[in-house]
DNA sequence: CAAACATATCTATAATTATCGATATGAAAA
DNA sequence: TTTTCATATCGATAATTATAGATATGTTTG
């Protein structure tokens, strides 16, 4: 990993929402309903229950969500009309061990 | 460590300059000159030699050291009239801890 | 104690980010 | 093939952050 990219992931977590994001989808089934199509968390959670999760708007979330996928923080997968985010792991490690 | 406390660390390391201190104070014998008046580097590197490093002004820097600290990524320490900076590992693992 | 030096803080403005409503796109379902 | 639903993007404004110069504070030295 590269400052430029550690520094685009510093500036995703630099935000109490994206942050406490983050948090929860170290857990999904802890936060998040099961969905009503899918039934596991294998590729994460769609953006509406995140977005109600916040409260903050529908355009604000996507955004978010976007930006991260875009550093590498979270993998997005497309299952019909619905987004799902989820954790990329390999990425935290790296910028984990890019801060160590 | 707490939300509130791991989003102030990740808004210190959204600004490249600032990631940039942190990567330079992993090995400050690395990237600084040995101080004039302290030999070592046990208490880190003094804001003169961080700031002509940069190219930014005094002022920003300071700034910039100072919400480090105030966030616990940095731990400052005064001799006579020099502030010497050095990374707070302890909690950089804290704030690793938090993300994984 | 006055002068010089290193750092910190204040004040102001430029730049960036946050956030939303409106609208567009894409996919399923009637 | 319209309608509906989920998500993405656009455009605008509010809020925050970046940054510097000026000034204050604290420390050493003459």
């Amino acid at each position: 990993m590269n400052l430029r990219t550690a520094t685009e992931i510093g500036k995703c977590l630099s935000n109490q929402t994206r942050m406490q994001i983050m948090e929860w989808l170290k857990a999904p089934e802890k936060h998040f309903p099961p969905h009503e199509t899918l039934k596991h968390f294998n590729d994460g959670v769609c953006v509406t229950y995140i977005q109600e999760k916040t409260g903050l708007s529908q355009s604000t979330i996507s955004t978010y969500l976007s930006n991260m996928e875009k550093c590498g923080l979270l993998i997005s997968t497309r299952h019909g009309k619905w987004s799902y985010f989820k954790r990329n792991e390999k990425v935290i490690r790296q910028f984990i061990n890019f801060l160590n």
